[in-house]
DNA sequence: TGGATATGCTACAAATTGTGTAGCGAATTA
DNA sequence: TAATTCGCTACACAATTTGTAGCATATCCA
């Protein structure tokens, strides 16, 4: 069995990310860090309740590309995270527009 | 039978598209075709070879939400998805800058 | 007409990944 | 010392994803 184990087929810093983001829950996670930092505990609350198992899985990818980190306080942005939730922040901002679209369904 | 694959955790537009986003392959998807319509076994091949399954199954609910759409000349962006395109097209731009970010800390 | 080819897509079992619950060990507080 | 809070792990079960084969339809060309 011939098996990736890295998914992204380049080494191009967007493969990585789009990989990391593409897991479950890590979008959401950063969502929900966009204007405070939050523990273990509350983190996993404001996430439906995720199990700690993948909160602590996808927490370990995020901060191995510095992109989150545990502070005093709890989790948070790195300074890299800050300028990916302004990403976040605009796709949110994107969204409400696209939220409004007539269904023709 | 179609199975639920969309996470329904609230009605913002924000969670349903952090939901399908943060699906696997999705993000990879839409990179994909940042720049061209692609037929299904294009866009496989283009996603590392990505299962049928997945892609479709993919497809589907980025069709559901009207960001991708399947044309005479393959699958592509729907007007919704050039939008969200140009989001992903910003974010690999900084991605190009945090790739650089020194590694030894 | 009749094969060759290309298309989107499905079937399905195996492999991988995620879930939910209980609870551990360390640190802090009382 | 006892109770609480913290990040996090164990583990069995469940859900999702994967890889392969190939179907049904459409078009091309002899």
């Amino acid at each position: 069995m011939v098996k990736k184990t890295v998914r992204a087929s380049t080494q191009r810093p967007i493969m990585q990310l789009l990989d990391v983001l593409g897991q479950r829950w890590t979008l959401r996670i950063l969502w929900e860090l966009r204007d405070r930092r939050l523990n273990f505990r509350e983190l996993r609350e404001s996430c439906d309740d995720v199990s700690p198992t993948s909160l602590n899985q996808r927490l370990k990818d995020l901060r191995a590309l510095e992109l989150v980190d545990l502070f005093e306080d709890g989790y948070g942005y790195t300074e890299w995270g800050e300028e990916l939730g302004e990403h976040l922040l605009m796709l949110t901002k994107w969204s409400e527009e696209w939220g409004k679209r007539p269904r023709t369904e």
